[in-house]
DNA sequence: CCTTACGTTAACGTTAACGTCAATCTATTC
DNA sequence: GAATAGATTGACGTTAACGTTAACGTAAGG
């Protein structure tokens, strides 16, 4: 084990970078704008399997079209304290929120794979009209 | 009936934009973008019907977290020529991907939900807790 | 010791998706 | 007919999310 003394690997910036299609600038944004904080080693970023998770929360916030500032928020709501009733409130609130927008963005997709299998037995259709005419032609 | 001879209400770019809750910058861009094109009555724009299925198609698109081209680029898809089976093909393939997308966001939103169901949980639990605290605190 | 690879910070550049504002036109209303 | 409401084009401003470059440090290898 090249580590510390528990069983977990470290990462530098350009692995971590490498491993998930992506940049070592975006890494360093993604630090500045508060949704990672690796560990250092003098000045060198260390990653380890805790940002690795992160990482992969913050990723899958943009596939679903999410602001850094919203992916913050969701890590805020998910990591606030759970001591004062008004908090736990809000933050219920705000969890119901985003309950609502994930739900009508499955619906949206569920309807733009409806639209997009129409397209494609329409296409699938044509083209065998199109492979039956060339045939005819060649006849 | 107010316009021409069809059944159909026609829309001025000022009730289009309040409908939708956008505004009228917003309708003239995607316009320039190629994504509308409403009829003119001299200058001014003038939206109907297929205008409206097309922008809340538009708005479905950036719900999803697509950009301005990429909506561009479906419409694209669903209006391409049905004449030639090699633009056929590629249109199958180009289908092919964006359903792939749309399917690991389809999961992702569930993961997401299911992470959130975890979180809720925890805070209703802690709200209880809390809660039960404050009668005991008060008694 | 020199090169090469990889890291650092800092700063400026770029693109998309609008917002905002100015100058002007048109139709309606008092 | 003067004012008001909404429309037009054109241009410049703004923000987010990076890309790119400069200037520099450091560890490994030949």
């Amino acid at each position: 084990m090249n580590d510390s003394d528990t069983g977990e690997r470290n990462f530098s910036i350009g692995e971590l970078a490498g491993e998930f299609g992506i940049t070592s600038r975006t890494l360093r944004l993604y630090e500045e704008e508060g949704l990672l904080d690796p560990q250092r080693d003098g000045t060198r970023r260390i990653y380890n399997e805790r940002n690795r998770v992160r990482l992969r929360l913050i990723l899958r916030g943009k596939r679903l079209g999410w602001s850094l500032s919203e992916i913050r928020e969701s890590f805020d709501l998910y990591d606030s304290s759970h001591d004062e009733s008004a908090q736990l409130e809000s933050m219920l609130g705000k969890l119901e929120q985003r309950r609502e927008t994930l739900i009508t963005q499955r619906s949206d997709i569920d309807s733009a794979l409806q639209d997009l299998e129409r397209v494609e037995t329409n296409a699938r259709r044509a083209l065998r009209e199109v492979q039956a005419g060339n045939k005819r032609r060649r006849a």
